[in-house]
DNA sequence: ATCTCTATTTTTAGCTT
DNA sequence: CAAGCTAAAAATAGAGA
Protein backbone atom coordinates (compact mmCIF):
# COMPACT_ATOMS: atom_id res chain seq x y z
CA UNK A 1 0.00 0.00 0.00
CA UNK A 2 1.00 3.26 -0.64
CA UNK A 3 -1.32 5.29 0.87
CA UNK A 4 -1.70 7.13 3.71
CA UNK A 5 -4.56 9.71 5.14
CA UNK A 6 -1.77 11.81 6.96
CA UNK A 7 -1.75 12.48 10.36
CA UNK A 8 -0.84 14.99 12.82
CA UNK A 9 0.16 13.19 15.77
CA UNK A 10 2.75 11.88 17.74
CA UNK A 11 4.08 8.87 16.20
CA UNK A 12 4.26 6.14 18.68
CA UNK A 13 6.43 3.47 16.94
CA UNK A 14 9.97 4.25 18.02
CA UNK A 15 11.37 3.10 14.57
CA UNK A 16 9.20 5.06 12.68
CA UNK A 17 9.34 7.96 14.27
CA UNK A 18 13.07 8.10 14.00
CA UNK A 19 12.71 7.52 10.49
CA UNK A 20 10.22 9.87 9.76
CA UNK A 21 12.55 12.41 11.83
CA UNK A 22 15.56 12.02 9.89
CA UNK A 23 13.16 12.51 6.68
CA UNK A 24 11.48 15.54 7.65
CA UNK A 25 14.73 17.11 9.28
CA UNK A 26 16.36 16.92 6.18
CA UNK A 27 13.80 18.38 4.30
CA UNK A 28 13.90 21.35 7.05
CA UNK A 29 17.28 21.90 6.48
CA UNK A 30 17.12 22.02 2.63
CA UNK A 31 13.73 24.40 2.80
CA UNK A 32 16.29 26.84 4.95
CA UNK A 33 18.98 26.46 2.71
CA UNK A 34 16.30 27.03 -0.32
CA UNK A 35 15.03 30.40 1.93
CA UNK A 36 18.38 31.79 2.30
CA UNK A 37 19.64 31.24 -1.52
CA UNK A 38 16.14 32.35 -2.96
CA UNK A 39 15.68 35.63 -0.74
CA UNK A 40 18.56 36.56 0.42
CA UNK A 41 18.10 36.16 4.17
CA UNK A 42 19.80 34.90 7.35
CA UNK A 43 18.72 31.61 9.02
CA UNK A 44 19.08 29.46 11.09
CA UNK A 45 17.68 25.92 12.08
CA UNK A 46 18.54 23.41 15.39
CA UNK A 47 17.20 20.45 15.98
CA UNK A 48 17.36 17.72 18.78
CA UNK A 49 16.44 14.18 17.93
CA UNK A 50 15.12 12.53 20.89
CA UNK A 51 18.31 10.63 21.19
CA UNK A 52 19.65 13.92 21.93
CA UNK A 53 22.17 13.99 18.58
CA UNK A 54 22.32 17.86 17.71
CA UNK A 55 21.75 18.89 13.69
CA UNK A 56 21.97 22.22 13.22
CA UNK A 57 22.28 24.44 10.38
CA UNK A 58 22.98 27.79 9.95
CA UNK A 59 23.50 30.43 7.48
CA UNK A 60 25.96 32.33 7.59
CA UNK A 61 26.36 30.55 10.74
CA UNK A 62 23.97 29.30 13.74
CA UNK A 63 26.16 31.63 15.88
CA UNK A 64 25.87 34.21 13.91
CA UNK A 65 21.86 34.02 13.63
CA UNK A 66 21.56 33.16 17.26
CA UNK A 67 23.54 36.24 18.42
CA UNK A 68 22.15 38.64 16.13
CA UNK A 69 18.62 36.86 17.51
CA UNK A 70 19.20 37.04 20.77
CA UNK A 71 20.53 40.91 20.37
CA UNK A 72 17.24 41.46 18.89
CA UNK A 73 15.01 40.31 21.67
CA UNK A 74 16.77 41.31 24.45
CA UNK A 75 13.48 42.26 26.80
CA UNK A 76 10.57 40.09 25.69
CA UNK A 77 8.29 43.52 26.52
CA UNK A 78 9.87 46.51 24.67
CA UNK A 79 8.02 45.53 21.24
CA UNK A 80 6.98 48.86 20.23
CA UNK A 81 3.40 49.17 18.55
CA UNK A 82 1.63 48.98 15.51
CA UNK A 83 2.36 52.35 13.94
CA UNK A 84 -0.19 54.09 12.68
CA UNK A 85 -0.02 53.91 8.89
CA UNK A 86 -3.07 55.62 6.87
CA UNK A 87 -5.98 54.12 7.40
CA UNK A 88 -8.53 56.37 8.92
CA UNK A 89 -11.53 55.92 6.84
CA UNK A 90 -11.40 52.46 5.46
CA UNK A 91 -9.44 50.76 7.93
CA UNK A 92 -12.56 49.50 9.93
CA UNK A 93 -13.54 47.90 6.72
CA UNK A 94 -10.90 45.01 6.65
CA UNK A 95 -13.24 43.52 4.29
CA UNK A 96 -13.51 39.51 4.04
CA UNK A 97 -15.87 37.28 2.15
CA UNK A 98 -17.97 37.41 5.96
CA UNK A 99 -18.24 40.61 5.33
CA UNK A 100 -19.23 41.12 1.82
CA UNK A 101 -21.73 38.42 2.35
CA UNK A 102 -23.97 39.52 5.33
CA UNK A 103 -23.03 43.17 4.70
CA UNK A 104 -23.17 43.61 8.39
CA UNK A 105 -19.47 44.48 9.54
CA UNK A 106 -19.30 48.26 7.84
CA UNK A 107 -19.64 50.24 10.79
CA UNK A 108 -16.35 52.19 12.29
CA UNK A 109 -15.63 51.58 16.12
CA UNK A 110 -15.56 55.23 16.70
CA UNK A 111 -19.37 54.95 17.66
CA UNK A 112 -19.09 52.73 19.99
CA UNK A 113 -20.33 54.24 23.68
CA UNK A 114 -18.19 52.96 27.02
CA UNK A 115 -20.77 50.22 27.82
CA UNK A 116 -20.31 48.50 24.81
CA UNK A 117 -16.77 48.63 25.03
CA UNK A 118 -16.92 47.45 28.61
CA UNK A 119 -18.69 44.41 26.67
CA UNK A 120 -16.15 44.29 23.88
CA UNK A 121 -13.32 43.90 26.46
CA UNK A 122 -14.83 41.12 28.41
CA UNK A 123 -15.60 39.17 25.41
CA UNK A 124 -12.20 39.61 24.62
CA UNK A 125 -10.77 38.71 26.99
CA UNK A 126 -12.73 35.47 27.26
CA UNK A 127 -12.04 34.51 23.58
CA UNK A 128 -7.96 35.56 24.37
CA UNK A 129 -7.90 32.60 27.11
CA UNK A 130 -9.79 30.16 24.80
CA UNK A 131 -7.52 31.18 21.89
CA UNK A 132 -4.97 30.52 24.37
CA UNK A 133 -5.73 27.60 25.68
CA UNK A 134 -6.14 26.30 22.43
CA UNK A 135 -2.80 27.26 21.28
CA UNK A 136 -1.36 25.75 24.08
CA UNK A 137 -3.10 22.86 23.36
CA UNK A 138 -2.23 22.14 19.88
CA UNK A 139 1.42 23.28 20.39
CA UNK A 140 1.39 21.55 23.81
CA UNK A 141 4.36 23.60 25.17
CA UNK A 142 5.53 23.20 28.32
CA UNK A 143 6.34 26.76 28.32
CA UNK A 144 3.42 29.56 28.21
CA UNK A 145 5.75 32.15 28.32
CA UNK A 146 7.51 31.04 25.19
CA UNK A 147 4.83 30.02 23.25
CA UNK A 148 3.91 33.51 21.43
CA UNK A 149 1.35 35.70 22.80
CA UNK A 150 2.83 36.49 26.26
CA UNK A 151 5.79 37.54 24.11
CA UNK A 152 3.85 39.39 21.84
CA UNK A 153 2.25 40.53 24.75
CA UNK A 154 -1.46 40.54 23.01
CA UNK A 155 -3.16 41.78 25.63
CA UNK A 156 -6.56 43.86 26.02
CA UNK A 157 -7.23 46.86 27.48
CA UNK B 1 1.13 30.40 -17.01
CA UNK B 2 1.75 28.31 -14.29
CA UNK B 3 4.88 26.28 -15.48
CA UNK B 4 7.79 26.78 -13.71
CA UNK B 5 11.23 25.34 -13.86
CA UNK B 6 12.51 26.55 -10.18
CA UNK B 7 15.78 27.47 -9.54
CA UNK B 8 17.91 27.92 -6.58
CA UNK B 9 19.32 31.50 -7.16
CA UNK B 10 18.17 34.65 -5.28
CA UNK B 11 15.31 36.33 -6.78
CA UNK B 12 16.38 39.62 -7.79
CA UNK B 13 12.98 41.31 -7.59
CA UNK B 14 13.04 42.70 -4.28
CA UNK B 15 8.68 42.41 -4.54
CA UNK B 16 8.57 38.92 -5.18
CA UNK B 17 11.63 38.25 -3.16
CA UNK B 18 9.69 39.17 -0.17
CA UNK B 19 6.51 37.54 -1.46
CA UNK B 20 8.93 34.39 -1.63
CA UNK B 21 10.41 34.86 1.85
CA UNK B 22 6.98 35.26 3.69
CA UNK B 23 5.77 32.40 2.38
CA UNK B 24 8.63 29.96 2.24
CA UNK B 25 9.05 30.86 5.84
CA UNK B 26 5.68 30.31 6.61
CA UNK B 27 5.78 26.78 5.64
CA UNK B 28 9.14 26.67 6.96
CA UNK B 29 7.20 27.27 10.21
CA UNK B 30 4.98 24.93 9.73
CA UNK B 31 7.57 21.60 8.76
CA UNK B 32 9.18 22.72 11.76
CA UNK B 33 5.82 22.63 13.88
CA UNK B 34 4.72 18.98 12.23
CA UNK B 35 8.62 17.80 13.23
CA UNK B 36 8.05 18.56 16.48
CA UNK B 37 4.76 17.55 16.76
CA UNK B 38 5.10 14.10 15.29
CA UNK B 39 8.29 13.06 16.11
CA UNK B 40 8.58 14.26 19.57
CA UNK B 41 11.45 16.55 19.02
CA UNK B 42 13.06 19.51 20.03
CA UNK B 43 13.52 21.93 17.62
CA UNK B 44 14.23 26.48 16.70
CA UNK B 45 14.28 28.09 13.70
CA UNK B 46 15.35 31.53 13.39
CA UNK B 47 14.72 33.82 10.39
CA UNK B 48 16.19 37.45 9.46
CA UNK B 49 14.20 39.01 6.76
CA UNK B 50 16.40 41.38 4.50
CA UNK B 51 14.56 44.23 6.53
CA UNK B 52 15.57 43.27 9.34
CA UNK B 53 12.38 41.24 10.55
CA UNK B 54 12.88 38.50 13.36
CA UNK B 55 10.95 35.14 12.74
CA UNK B 56 11.35 32.56 15.50
CA UNK B 57 9.72 29.65 16.48
CA UNK B 58 10.78 26.63 19.01
CA UNK B 59 9.76 24.01 20.80
CA UNK B 60 9.62 23.83 24.16
CA UNK B 61 10.96 27.49 23.20
CA UNK B 62 13.73 29.59 21.10
CA UNK B 63 15.51 29.82 23.71
CA UNK B 64 15.54 26.07 25.23
CA UNK B 65 17.02 25.23 22.23
CA UNK B 66 19.13 27.70 21.44
CA UNK B 67 20.21 27.23 25.01
CA UNK B 68 20.64 23.60 24.57
CA UNK B 69 22.26 23.93 21.67
CA UNK B 70 25.04 26.59 23.02
CA UNK B 71 25.94 24.07 26.13
CA UNK B 72 26.06 20.71 23.42
CA UNK B 73 28.75 22.99 21.60
CA UNK B 74 31.01 24.64 24.80
CA UNK B 75 33.59 24.78 21.92
CA UNK B 76 32.90 24.72 18.21
CA UNK B 77 34.28 22.11 16.93
CA UNK B 78 34.84 18.60 19.84
CA UNK B 79 31.55 17.79 19.96
CA UNK B 80 29.28 15.93 17.34
CA UNK B 81 27.61 18.74 15.95
CA UNK B 82 26.09 17.59 12.71
CA UNK B 83 25.90 20.46 10.48
CA UNK B 84 23.77 19.91 7.99
CA UNK B 85 22.83 20.95 4.90
CA UNK B 86 19.66 18.78 3.70
CA UNK B 87 16.19 18.68 4.77
CA UNK B 88 12.63 17.94 4.17
CA UNK B 89 9.03 18.57 6.13
CA UNK B 90 5.81 18.16 5.67
CA UNK B 91 2.15 17.85 6.69
CA UNK B 92 0.02 20.06 9.05
CA UNK B 93 0.09 19.77 12.95
CA UNK B 94 -3.03 22.66 13.22
CA UNK B 95 -6.12 22.53 11.89
CA UNK B 96 -7.01 24.87 8.74
CA UNK B 97 -7.53 28.09 9.19
CA UNK B 98 -11.43 27.32 8.42
CA UNK B 99 -11.49 25.38 11.49
CA UNK B 100 -10.11 27.78 13.58
CA UNK B 101 -12.48 30.46 12.64
CA UNK B 102 -15.60 29.15 12.55
CA UNK B 103 -14.65 27.21 15.87
CA UNK B 104 -12.66 29.71 17.70
CA UNK B 105 -14.43 33.54 16.69
CA UNK B 106 -17.91 32.25 16.72
CA UNK B 107 -19.29 31.72 20.02
CA UNK B 108 -18.54 34.88 21.48
CA UNK B 109 -21.02 36.66 19.16
CA UNK B 110 -23.26 34.87 19.80
CA UNK B 111 -24.32 36.70 23.18
CA UNK B 112 -23.72 40.22 21.99
CA UNK B 113 -25.24 42.87 19.82
CA UNK B 114 -24.43 44.27 16.66
CA UNK B 115 -23.35 47.13 17.34
CA UNK B 116 -20.34 44.77 19.28
CA UNK B 117 -20.67 42.75 16.83
CA UNK B 118 -19.14 44.83 14.41
CA UNK B 119 -16.45 46.14 16.58
CA UNK B 120 -15.55 42.59 17.68
CA UNK B 121 -15.48 41.52 14.38
CA UNK B 122 -12.48 43.91 13.30
CA UNK B 123 -10.97 43.85 16.80
CA UNK B 124 -10.65 40.00 16.31
CA UNK B 125 -9.74 39.53 12.91
CA UNK B 126 -6.93 41.37 13.90
CA UNK B 127 -6.26 39.51 16.43
CA UNK B 128 -6.41 36.23 14.92
CA UNK B 129 -4.36 36.95 12.14
CA UNK B 130 -1.86 37.64 15.25
CA UNK B 131 -2.74 34.46 16.45
CA UNK B 132 -2.38 32.61 13.40
CA UNK B 133 0.99 34.58 12.66
CA UNK B 134 2.43 33.44 16.15
CA UNK B 135 1.22 29.85 15.78
CA UNK B 136 2.95 30.08 12.38
CA UNK B 137 6.25 30.81 14.47
CA UNK B 138 6.77 34.91 14.40
CA UNK B 139 7.86 36.65 16.50
CA UNK B 140 7.57 40.36 15.82
CA UNK B 141 10.27 42.58 15.22
CA UNK B 142 10.82 45.98 16.02
CA UNK B 143 9.30 46.88 12.54
CA UNK B 144 5.77 44.92 12.62
CA UNK B 145 5.64 44.69 9.38
CA UNK B 146 3.23 42.04 9.96
CA UNK B 147 1.46 43.10 13.25
CA UNK B 148 -1.27 45.97 11.91
CA UNK B 149 -3.30 46.76 15.38
CA UNK B 150 -6.38 47.92 15.25
CA UNK B 151 -7.91 51.18 16.52
CA UNK B 152 -10.08 48.65 18.86
CA UNK B 153 -8.18 48.72 22.42
CA UNK B 154 -6.52 45.53 21.16
CA UNK B 155 -2.70 46.34 21.43
CA UNK B 156 0.32 44.78 21.47
CA UNK B 157 2.70 45.56 24.66
C1' DA C 1 0.29 44.92 -0.68
C1' DT C 2 -2.21 40.49 0.14
C1' DC C 3 -5.05 36.71 -1.08
C1' DT C 4 -6.58 33.29 -4.40
C1' DC C 5 -6.02 29.79 -7.76
C1' DT C 6 -3.64 26.08 -9.98
C1' DA C 7 -0.25 23.63 -12.81
C1' DT C 8 3.81 21.64 -11.53
C1' DT C 9 7.18 20.35 -8.45
C1' DT C 10 8.47 18.51 -4.09
C1' DT C 11 7.74 15.93 -0.01
C1' DT C 12 6.72 11.86 2.24
C1' DA C 13 4.17 7.60 4.49
C1' DG C 14 4.34 3.09 3.91
C1' DC C 15 6.55 -0.70 1.77
C1' DT C 16 10.17 -3.27 -0.01
C1' DT C 17 15.17 -4.64 -0.36
C1' DC D 1 18.87 0.28 10.07
C1' DA D 2 20.02 2.94 5.62
C1' DA D 3 18.21 3.17 0.91
C1' DG D 4 14.95 3.02 -2.89
C1' DC D 5 10.11 3.12 -4.77
C1' DT D 6 5.64 5.05 -5.57
C1' DA D 7 1.39 7.24 -5.24
C1' DA D 8 -0.84 10.54 -2.36
C1' DA D 9 -0.42 14.90 -0.22
C1' DA D 10 1.65 19.30 0.30
C1' DA D 11 4.30 23.30 -1.21
C1' DT D 12 4.94 26.80 -4.42
C1' DA D 13 5.92 30.03 -8.68
C1' DG D 14 3.43 32.68 -11.35
C1' DA D 15 -0.40 35.19 -12.62
C1' DG D 16 -4.82 37.30 -11.57
C1' DA D 17 -7.98 39.79 -8.53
Amino acid sequence: MVRRKIEIKRIEDKAKRHTTFTKRRQCLFKKTRELVRRCDAQAAVITFSLAGNVFAFGHPSVDDVVNRYAASVPDHDEIPVHEETEMKGKDAAIETKEDEDTGLFEEPLKDMGMEELEKLHVAMKEMKKKVVDRINGIISSSKNEDLGLPHTGLTLN
